[in-house]
RNA sequence: GGGGCGGUAGCUCAGCCGGUCAGAGCAUCGGACUCAUAAUCCGUGGGUCGUGGGUUCAAGUCCCACCCGCCCUACCA
């Protein structure tokens, strides 16, 4: 039976490109579950967007010389361009800075502020003297109280480890300009999060042995120390305080991440209005069966296993001081928290300055998006950290993509292009055709149960191990070898045809482009797994801005789809590039320059 | 300092509630085959499952301590 299933993917920040390690944590993961859950029947609702707020925004965009509009939209529209390339199925990917965006954002802390779990509260706060903004701690550095060292930040000492406030730092200096930070009176807006702790707690608890362990874990520690966190900021470049008397204001803003969060609703909203029904997102979000999933890489967790639930009750009224759902109505919080951990390249933590990093949009110049996808489903991070390498890389799409799969396909309708010139038809089949074409049929189920709970590895590994059977078929079955027996060998080679067939749906979520072409080698007519579209909208006339969507509904299904024999077949051109050893050499020189 | 995760064959990793769990893929070596992007198939070697204790009839699999790597620590998204 069908299931509203929203994917709600973690938003990338627009203060640069994008590199291979952020979109193995949230991009592929969260792709290949949506592209699974639409194939298994779904109604799936993916929404994204670039995440344009807060300080490292405003410092990069000082820094270059632009405003922070101006760096937010060249990067919003250089992250959509990226993704849109890795063929991730968003239905709506947009950005925070959207009229939309502000007014969702302003009604869900009017929400909390009406129930009693946003207050006003003094404290002491770092500005920089010369801009009035908010120096957050990390942007202060100075001499550590406790060991003496120079480099210390604000926040904690790298020397001993120590967390530290900014106040006791010994000579103070902003980071950004050298200058010493004034150390102000000043007021903020805190989220009352000890009012949650027992909703939280009930709710963490009923997800024992369904989330990852690791996830649920850390999102439980958190609730022995739960304080009220300031989700305002001295900053210009934010979501306005929807408050008389703060309105106004051009010093105060939302915090980033309070407007971040709450883009997986917005976004829904938006997308529900272009769709041509403003109601439609109220079946992901307040519809008991629906389940939501939220995809990101582990330094998220806090925001969306603590945080975010904490606002979605507080909008609501179920917090320690009860209240009532807001104008949006109740709204559902978080079915599952689908954390990866982290990417790590040739050993190091990626560093964009000191260009330990691949961008997104250098490696698709160079390699194809189903190659990238393939590497971090079968490579990724899922469950603990792992190490990008080129030569691994190059292993991996040699060894397996080319010459398992991609020769699987090739050396069939090859096979089968030549000497028949169609599919052909199957009879009498043996023990052997049978016991093949039962193994793939039956990988539907077990490759749909490890996608369906997000163990992507388990899942095309099991896919491969259908691949290599079949390759193990023909070389048993040798069909080049029976002339004589025409029938003979277009049984088997309808079997090998079959099962590519399937293969290529149980790949589908992985690498829809390669399969795509697959469908259509095979007489497939029309889309199967759609792919996404950028296109530019506006919001009444407002600046025109970019946007990933798509029609996903194509043929794809996830089942066994029988073939017709006396499909017309041609010779077939190869699905993925072999690499050269070489360009791994070529790209540690390139990572070295 | 506190919390979390990980440490299993040369490499990348599977191993849920303890009892065919000592595995897969790749790489190595030997062989077969030629339909296919010299791709494929068969066979082979290799690990005291980070270290030291403990619980148990039985422990990579549970408990404790320690070593190493990584992440978070809520003003980095």
């Amino acid at each position: 039976m069908s299931q509203h299933i929203l994917t709600a993917v973690a938003w990338p920040y627009a203060n640069g490109p994008r590199h291979i390690g952020h979109v193995s944590g949230f991009g592929v993961p969260s792709d290949v579950f949506s592209r699974y859950q639409r194939m298994a029947g779904n109604k799936v609702l993916m929404v994204s967007g670039t995440d344009e707020h807060g300080t490292p925004i405003q410092v990069q965009a000082d820094k270059e010389g632009l405003t922070a509009r101006q760096l937010a939209d060249r990067y919003n529209r250089v992250i959509a361009e990226d993704l849109t390339a890795l063929g991730l199925s968003y239905d709506l990917f947009t950005r925070t800075t959207t009229r939309n965006h502000y007014a969702v954002v302003q009604e869900i802390f009017r929400g909390l502020h009406n129930n009693g779990y946003v207050f006003p509260k003094t404290t002491l706060g770092a500005i920089s003297p010369s801009t009035g903004r908010t120096l957050p701690d990390r942007y202060i550095e100075g001499t550590c109280p406790i060991c003496g060292y120079d480099g210390a930040r604000g926040d904690q000492c790298d020397n001993c480890g120590n967390q530290l406030d900014p106040v006791d730092l010994i000579n103070p200096r902003s980071r950004i300009n050298g200058e010493t930070p004034k150390f102000v009176e000043t007021e903020h807006f805190m989220l009352d999060l000890p009012a949650f702790a027992d909703v939280l707690g009930t709710y963490l608890q009923a997800k024992q042995g369904e989330w990852r362990p690791n996830v649920l874990k850390f999102a439980l520690n958190l609730l022995g120390d739960l304080q009220p966190r300031a989700i305002t900021r001295d900053l210009d470049w934010g979501v306005p305080i929807p408050l008389d008397g703060w309105r106004d204001r051009s010093d105060k803003r939302l915090y980033v991440w309070f407007d971040a969060v709450i883009g997986y609703l917005s976004s829904s909203i938006e997308w529900a209005r272009r769709s041509g029904d403003p109601d439609a997102w109220r079946a992901w979000w307040q519809n008991p069966d629906a389940r939501g999933y939220y995809f990101m890489g582990k330094d998220n967790i806090v925001f969306h296993a603590e945080i975010w639930p904490a606002l979605l009750y507080g909008y609501n009224g179920e917090g320690a001081k009860g209240g009532t759902p807001g104008s949006l109505g109740r709204l559902e919080v978080p079915s599952e928290v689908v954390s990866s951990e982290f990417l790590t390249m040739e050993g190091k933590k990626f560093s964009s300055s000191r260009s330990v990093v691949i961008y997104v949009r250098d490696f698709l110049e160079r390699y194809s998006a189903d190659a990238l996808r393939y590497y971090i489903a079968v490579a990724g991070p899922e469950n603990q950290d792992t190490d990008f390498t080129w030569s691994e890389f190059v292993n991996r799409n040699n060894g397996e993509l080319v010459a398992a799969w991609g020769n699987l396909v090739n050396r069939s309708i090859s096979m089968a292009a030549k000497n028949f010139g169609e599919i052909p038809p199957a009879v009498d089949l043996t023990d052997a055709d049978h016991a093949l074409l039962a193994r793939s049929r039956a990988a539907f189920a077990s490759v749909g149960a490890e996608l369906g709970r997000s163990r992507f590895k388990n899942a095309i590994n099991e896919a491969f191990d259908v691949v290599r059977e079949a390759n193990k078929y023909l070389a048993e079955q040798e069909p080049w070898k029976i002339k004589d027996d025409p029938a003979r060998q277009g049984s088997i080679l309808h079997v090998a045809l079959q099962v590519v067939d399937d293969a290529k749906t149980l790949l589908t979520p992985f690498l829809p482009a390669s399969s795509n072409k697959i469908y259509e080698m095979l007489g497939g007519s029309g889309v199967w797994s759609g792919m996404p579209e950028l296109s530019e909208v506006d919001e009444d006339g407002g600046q025109a801005y970019p946007v990933i969507s798509g029609s996903y509904n194509g043929a794809a299904t996830w089942e066994h789809r029988p073939l017709q024999e006396g499909t017309r077949l041609a010779p077939p051109t190869p699905l993925f590039t072999k690499l050269d050893p070489k360009i791994v050499d070529e790209e540690l020189a390139r990572l070295a320059g």
